[in-house]
DNA sequence: CAGTGGTCTAGACCACACT
DNA sequence: GTGTGGTCTAGACCACTGC
């Protein structure tokens, strides 16, 4: 064997190799979609046997920032190439059938530039007065508005988004935010209440101010733990409903 | 090496060797709390190498079917030693201190036998009309009644639960139907969605009408995904809400 | 100290994909 | 066939636990 690097605070060597594979994703050595090296050539390039680069690697795949292919190699994982329309949302119709209902109408209210209040800038890792971009949209499934959304995202990463460029894309906007501007979502944390809209939300979503929503607030998070996304849902569950699996 | 079994369809060793443990697990050759025979004596045994033991301990370990102790052994996961209060609740206070508000005070409304309705008997894979445990609870955190909760369970493995049994019992519900019915629930599915209460509803959590709930209906599953119950709970998120992480 | 799980290695062979 | 990931083995050594 052979110490891969030096060893300053002890750790196995696996997770070490994890680490460095981590940073090459980051640094965007590999990109998503592409294939990293083959594990032979890792293990040659950090000096540990196949078996240690293997244990890595299924770790970073079993967080999702890796995707196994037998017989082809081992990819990052993207948004952009993806059968399942959408990540993080677990908003399912209550006959279960998503391809019935087809893929959903977009519409964006809004989408403008502004400084960060106080609790945007907290979930965002930023300063209060820090430039945000600021979206709002309504998803509709068979023209029945469902989903009220409200999101913030840092300004400088996002750089050059506009309404436009969110309106023209085809696909997820995850799948944008990684093919435009280099962000990849890994992992997201939520919030979830139930709440009557005001009389605004109430109207876009064209549901009586005593109809019940889940409040859905989800922060999403790139490479790293750094929070990239804040994002304030009211989905209408009448006909859908939210569903979550505990193991 | 060894085929450890007959191989009649394909699959990898360390898959049947996960299936026999698993087996053993049902049967209750092991018990929750219990340690299991050691890597050595598995590998001897199932006539395979420890790694390949290793692998499919691994696996139940990943869900939650076991648990490793370095130095110790290897343990049947249980609900009864444990220091968390719940093995599926998400519900978390605003505040994120579980500790300052201590544990939940629970309140027994009504435990009684019945015949399971259509769709109960659905769930819980029974037959209209065979018997069913109904048990109707609130609990309350800082004497505010927070949470709802009626739930089903299939009267043949629950023979003999009482409300008395119930409201006695020191320590989660899922520990009590390990230790005294052998039943031990692995997994859960929810589906979420925001309510406003009926009358009485309303009365026992002492909330308005208008006050928006989320309702979460549970399956909980044992072994070989057998539904043990069923659980729709009214949760007032004014003070506490659902926690979710997606990666 | 002995026994347990945890890491690491080196090598063999299998299953799959491409060419 | 060649190259990829997937499985399996055997053996060495480390880290932790408890006697």
């Amino acid at each position: 064997m052979a110490g891969a690097l030096n060893t300053p605070a002890f750790s196995p060597l696996y997770q070490q190799i994890k680490g460095l594979i981590l940073n090459s994703l980051q640094q965007g050595e590999w990109k998503p979609s592409e294939a990293i090296p083959s594990e032979m050539e890792l293990a040659v390039r950090f000096r540990v046997s196949q078996g240690t680069v293997r244990k890595a690697i299924d770790e970073l795949a079993a967080d999702n920032l890796l995707v196994r292919r037998q017989g082809k190699g081992t990819f990052v994982a993207t948004h952009a190439e993806q059968q399942v329309q959408y990540r993080f949302l677990k908003l399912i119709p209550d006959d279960g059938d998503t391809k019935r209902e087809g893929p959903a109408q977009r519409r964006i209210i809004d989408c403008k530039r502004q400084r960060a209040t106080a609790d945007v800038a907290r979930t965002l890792a930023l300063r209060t007065g820090d430039p945000v971009l600021q979206v709002q949209r309504v998803l509709s499934f068979a023209d029945t508005p469902t989903i009220l959304e409200e999101l913030w995202l840092p300004g400088g990463p996002f750089k050059g988004l506009t309404a436009e460029r969110l309106s023209d894309y085809r696909g997820p906007m995850y799948a944008l935010f990684e093919t435009e501007f280099g962000v990849r979502m890994v992992r997201a944390e939520e919030k979830i209440r139930a709440v009557l809209p005001d009389s605004l939300q109430s109207s876009l979503l064209k549901v009586e101010q005593s109809t019940p929503l889940l409040s859905v607030e989800r922060t999403a998070y790139t490479y790293n733990d750094t929070p990239m996304e804040l994002r304030r849902g009211l989905y209408l569950t009448d006909t859908h409903y939210y569903r979550n699996e505990l193991s």
